[in-house]
DNA sequence: TTATAAACTGAGAATACTCTCAAAAACCAT
DNA sequence: ATGGTTTTTGAGAGTATTCTCAGTTTATAA
């Protein structure tokens, strides 16, 4: 079999599986990772519930590959110059948490999806697992120009997570998207030791 | 049947009860509220799998009484003077978050319980229920009395109480429970509109 | 001691879910 | 068309869970 067969064949797998994919976000979006039942995500895919097993080994596996597929639709176009030294950090901090909140509210599945796997016991869900990174290289900016108050911990960066999954959840239940980030970022930048006004400021 | 005889009789139900959801208590503290099994917990209580539906309807109510029963621990002894006009409100809600945070970490068991209840989907467990009503009130003191430079609304009562929460988790992971609960303080204090410093100060 | 009501028991019915596997279907180079 | 390979199918094995119920045990008033 040459090059040219395999591909076809790879890409009707593929195609399958991302068919599955966008089911379980579905079924996800609606229930939740732990009550959506793959017999459901089947049904949604309109596939027999053994094809679920012939592309994903189990439940898990299908739960990252969820993950990794939102995590890129929402970082494709998403890159931010925080190294940029004239800037104020503060100021890219606040439109990095802009771009970021806005990206997640795209599509109301993938913010289900995203709040959803907030509500998490144990292992971390991929879709969580880059955030950290990022906002620590922003933080660190942020302190290397004396422009926070603050320590890096893990109970800073969890409370800086817990402010935007509060925020994805109110824009989800349908408060108005642009106030709600302004919420979330001036927050943020006061837990940071940013001034209560200029931090107001700053998120308008 | 004469009254002494039935409160015989209740006291054996109620002491049933009473072990069914302590065991319920370290059974969710292990696994969850949704993974634990009735099958489980009497089995830790040493009941049979019967007994428990001669005391609770289903599922649901038992955990309905496993948080009410950890409400009355934690707020057994537990009243704040925040009316008291002299002192400062920001003074008085870091006391106020000190003891909340305090009697939740008494017992780990509780703490993982806790915990566990702010993962929750859909309808908001009874742990939670009452603490919204207190922490208006001391925010509506403190605004009174130009204290704060904030609004209050769902957002902001979100915030405060993942900051309680993540503190929560910090101390069940064993980091140290003054340490947590100083930043907890300053974090919600900061968010509420107090100066960075004077947030640190009063948070100490 | 006995009668009676309350409390408890555990087998099993009903349901739901994950995952396996032998067979069928689809695909495509020859 | 043929044949070999990949992909799909769905019945069903295995497991787990909630909840019911007919029958048993326990406590105690008389």
């Amino acid at each position: 079999m040459n090059t040219f067969l395999k591909n076809k064949n790879k890409n009707k797998k593929l195609q399958t599986r991302l068919e599955i994919i966008d089911a379980a976000i579905k079924v996800i979006a609606k229930s939740g990772r732990d009550t959506a039942s793959i017999l459901e995500i089947t049904k949604v895919a309109k596939v027999a519930n053994g094809t679920f097993y012939y592309h994903f080994k189990n439940k898990d596996k299908l739960l990252d590959a969820v993950g990794e597929k939102i995590i890129s639709e929402i970082t494709a176009s998403y890159e931010i110059e925080w190294k940029s030294a004239k800037e104020d950090p503060a100021i890219l901090f606040a439109n990095a948490t802009k771009t970021n909140l806005i990206n997640c509210s795209q599509d109301p599945l993938w913010l289900a999806v995203i709040i959803d796997s907030f509500h998490t016991r144990g292992k971390v869900p991929p879709i969580l697992r880059g955030y950290n990174k990022s906002l620590v290289a922003h933080i660190e900016f942020g302190l290397s120009k004396k422009r926070y108050d603050t320590k890096i911990d893990d109970n800073l960066l969890a409370n800086m997570q817990s402010i935007n999954r509060n925020a994805l959840i109110m824009i989800s239940e349908g408060k108005v998207v642009k106030k709600t980030i302004q919420q979330a970022i001036e927050a943020k930048l006061r837990i940071l030791g940013i001034a209560p006004k200029e931090a107001r400021q700053i998120a308008i």
